[in-house]
DNA sequence: CGATAACTTGATGTGACTCAACTTAAGTGG
DNA sequence: CCACTTAAGTTGAGTCACATCAAGTTATCG
């Protein structure tokens, strides 16, 4: 899992150098001139919720990074019936590089501006520039603990302590987004997924995730402003619910980030 | 996921060039004086049932590839429990580079020999040698793909798919591990960690995972030679009961290859 | 050969999925 | 801009797979 980055500034990415990831993404490794030929072979795009980005079993021609919105990583079942594996965010690296082939769909689950890449386009910029390939293992390699980690939390903890544990991730993260120190906390935090998403994403259904989410603002832990939009009320509490140690969930935050 | 190799002549792997590994681990990208190198930075170490490896949040020290035996990643719980989130075959590398601890403990599930290097010794060997790191990366996509792969079976799926899936991969590369083509194929396959452990593997307790072999039992689909043995009888039943598509199994077993 | 661990089998309770109805929000076209 | 349509989300009742607790059986090891 991934980060959020300040998105009003996503307008101004049609320049790598002026870019709001460029410190963040994978070009953070890039030298002055792999960043110049970056900006040759990227270009952005805006694609609307719901247009698949990368389908499952096609061909793999385009990578890159997101600027803004939210791409959903799934596999899709012989049932039909689609499991999501990951969430993308601003800043990080979707698509795949060096197969023939995707295994899972990229989905834009909001709608998303990308700075997108040939695939083999950028397989040959990272010939040419191992700096920036190390900076891609480096993090593919945390993306990989995380991964271990988000699956180790998903099979070992009941439907509730998983709802809790994202909504916890989510409030913390956009807690640690806002850039401004001096911003006050509201505690207010966006959802940018549907229930459906979320449901396919922690391994149950929209009913029980329903339920759960309905209990939390019962219990005054999270106040539901809209289907998109609450307010962390008790961080304790929320924390108790997730039923991990701090510093396990604190790891889950930074991981996304 | 990963592979398992012929084990036998694992005794004969003091020196990389007669190595059983050469040509699967990532030494495969190696060029002859990298090889060189390699051989003189790792050495053979052996670990017995149960000893920890690489403990989960200790300073990461060691790395390497497993010469024969399986290696079991997992993470502790704060209850105590602990949850397996991979497991590591022969010619599989383990531990974790470019981190400075080890956010899981690598344990030995069986009695294992370990070519072994230091961390440390084998980045700087990555940093001269950036087509073997290459390899690395390629490797690490790959482990990626088939931990979302096997996260979304796991969350997906009802405990007797798990458990079918779990036995048809194990049968599976058995079948394959054979070199000998001329060899019969007997279809009987070795399981090579414990109950406890497989249950922690696919999520599930001890006993609803005897209940549900004991049921692929009684229905003549494996044959229960004894607790680490068994027999497959009929492969399409099996395939049947893990309720996939035989490609999404055949991927399952590719990547653990 | 006794002790301890690993595994199996049984009985029971419950969390979460399913099916179904209802409510609210979001689009769409006249 | 408002009726109409469709999707998204919520709530309820019933069922079942699986975890839990408990006791028995079979391996493993000193």
């Amino acid at each position: 899992m991934p980060v959020i980055t300040a998105q009003s500034t996503a307008a101004r990415c049609s320049k790598c150098d002026s870019c709001v990831l460029n410190h963040r993404a994978i070009c953070r490794g890039a030298s002055p001139e792999a960043v110049i030929e970056l900006n040759r072979i990227g270009h952005i795009r805006s694609f609307t919720r719901g247009q698949i980005v990368q389908g499952q079993g096609e061909k793999s021609v385009i990578v890159g990074n997101i600027i803004d919105g939210v791409i959903k990583l799934s596999t899709a079942n012989v049932e039909g019936d689609h499991h999501i594996v990951g969430l993308l965010f601003p800043s990080d690296f979707f698509g795949r590089v060096y197969a023939e082939e995707s295994k899972f769909s990229y989905e834009a689950a909001t709608d998303v501006t990308l700075c997108c890449m040939d695939r083999q386009a950028f397989e040959r910029f990272l010939g040419k520039h191992p700096e920036v390939e190390h900076e891609l293992l480096i993090s593919k390699l945390d993306e990989l603990d995380a991964m271990r980690e988000w699956s180790s939390m998903i099979t070992g903890h009941t439907t509730m302590q998983r709802v809790a544990t994202f909504l916890y991730v989510l409030a913390k993260r956009s807690e640690n987004a806002s850039c401004d120190v001096h911003a006050p906390k509201t505690k207010v935090f966006t959802i940018p997924i549907s229930r459906r998403d979320i449901a396919a994403y922690l391994g149950t259904t929209p009913e029980t995730l329903s339920r759960n989410v309905q209990a939390i603002s019962r219990r005054k832990i999270c106040r539901i402003i809209n289907a998109k939009t609450m307010e962390l009320l008790d961080e304790r509490a929320l924390v108790k619910l997730a039923g991990q140690a701090e510093e396990d969930l604190e790891q889950l935050v930074q991981s996304t980030n």
